[in-house]
RNA sequence: GUGGUCGUAGCUCAGUCGGUAGAGCGCCGGGAUGUGGCCCCGGAGGUCGCGGGUUCGAGCCCCGUCGGUCACCCCA
């Protein structure tokens, strides 16, 4: 559609949110921020750009987010920044420089950047809702953070969704976990997919996620990471499943459940939707991040979070035929014929009596302003014509339901605004 | 980064063997001497993504390019 010197589009893999999507995303953020709130979260603003090395440090130079993923850059200033591929670590590093209270709990709704293809599901620029605790390592918090995300997917009506859960481990069991990956992932070398035969020295347990046949095959015989967890690792493990059985939520142990980013340590979890019909059918996923304030030059802190996708969220209830929003209609529309002078009067009064009041423009025929009237959804149309304009009055003519109309004076209309809030009687 | 697929009015699309463009919806106006929705009539709006080639002639064929879309990879 557009080339060379024609309109600009927005970017590949970006996009506009109108209306009636957008009284969704209101929708939206407004039971997830008062959930949050609930569970005792406040909300965080931090910059959607930070000097890269928080990202590099904290999600990993090897992960694909971070190696070939992000929008770097370099400012005026010659300061070498990133736009956010995700939101953990941008709040750990906010977590490290004020040194809030702990344990701190922070939530926050924030669009990440991400160089990828987009598809169905996926783009350059989406949004994420999610939260972050810093500074307890009590298995029950994993345990509340879980039941969050989960009571939020219920609030918006999703039923079609998968938990998934794994524990990765800490800084004392998961290092000879590894080890062992990676020496038994060598002798099968030459078995691995050919992505996986290059990359599976410095990241082996990504090779547990691959979903190519070649890789299946050797995964099968892997050491299981499962079986390999510390005591400690083990009990909180037990004790995130106890919770959440308690809790009624429902979830599947995939001890081959490693996420992209890094910094996981012990339990990490990933929401499916199994409404969505495309590969991208993540819909939230998180975990724990024992060591990552740490890497953030903070003293040793715990944390766990999640994120998730605010389109992804908004894809599957689509798929599910939930979460439908009537937008908000206007409860009067003005019509004047006369010029326009008396409807701006009028609309101001109104708005400023709490009524959400609308109106055309451009002096119409008003066969054209009760069309937009009609139109806007408005239950009542306010008519001024010549009439009404040389006694002070207003014709209420009803749009959704048979009924004569009336004639009342403006003063009149003005005191049920005020002393009502209602323009009926 | 790799591959598939598509690109005609604001939107959804039609366009038959190549002969310089249509529908529905939407929008604007009228049919009612002040009154929306249904119906009827009329109107505006497109250099057929862009560039090149073949041809007497290309929306239709060929090449390139840009963009959308889907998939791989990875993730939300």
């Amino acid at each position: 559609m557009a080339s060379d010197n024609q309109a600009p589009r927005a970017p590949s893999g970006t996009h506009d949110v109108l209306a009636p999507e957008s009284d969704r995303w209101i929708a939206l953020l407004g039971i997830f921020g008062s959930l949050a709130q609930r569970y005792g979260f406040s909300m965080v603003h931090t910059p959607m750009f930070e000097d890269v090395r928080v990202f590099h440090r904290g999600i990993g130079e090897g992960s694909d987010v971070v190696g070939k993923e992000m929008y770097e850059f370099t400012d005026r200033g010659g300061r070498n920044l990133a736009l956010r591929p995700e939101g953990t670590a941008s709040i750990v590093r906010a977590f490290v420089q004020h040194r809030p209270a702990a344990p701190w709990r922070a939530w926050y709704a924030t669009p990440s950047f991400r160089y990828e293809r987009p598809q169905a599901g996926r783009f350059r620029q989406h949004h994420q809702v999610g939260v972050e605790v810093l500074g307890s390592a009590d298995a029950d918090v994993d345990v509340e953070v879980i039941t969050l995300a989960q009571r939020f997917f219920e609030g918006l009506g999703l039923t079609r969704f998968t938990l998934n859960i794994n524990s990765m481990g800490d800084e004392h069991c998961r290092p000879s976990y590894t080890q062992s990956l990676r020496d038994y992932l060598e002798t099968k070398a030459s078995e691995l997919c050919k992505e996986h035969q290059a990359s599976h020295e410095n990241n082996p347990l990504r090779v547990l996620d691959c979903k190519r046949p070649e890789c299946f095959a050797v995964i099968e015989g892997a050491p299981s990471l499962a079986e390999a967890l510390c005591d400690s690792c083990r009990t909180h493990f037990e004790r995130v499943k106890d919770g959440l059985r308690k809790a009624g939520i429902v979830f599947e142990i995939n001890d081959r459940l490693v996420r992209g980013f890094d910094y996981y340590t012990r339990t990490t979890f990933e929401f499916s939707s199994s409404a969505l019909e495309g590969a991208q059918n993540a819909i939230g996923g998180g975990g724990r991040y024992d060591g990552l304030v740490e890497l953030l030059g903070g003293p040793p802190t715990s944390g766990i979070g999640f994120g998730i996708g605010i389109e992804r969220v908004l894809l599957a209830c689509d798929a599910e035929n939930v979460f439908d929003i009537a937008p908000e209609v206007p409860e009067a529309f003005v019509v004047d014929v006369t010029g326009g002078e008396r409807a701006r009067d009028i609309v101001e009064r109104l708005r400023d009596a709490g009524i959400f009041v609308e109106r055309a423009y451009d002096n119409k025929s008003m066969k054209s302003q009760l069309k937009s009237a009609d139109r806007s959804g408005a239950r009542m149309a306010l008519l001024v014509g010549e009439e009404e304009a040389e006694s002070e009055s207003i014709t209420i003519r009803m749009l959704r339901e048979e009924r004569e109309q009336v004639t009342i004076s403006l003063d009149e209309l003005f005191a049920r605004a005020t002393t009502t809030g209602s323009l009926l009687p």
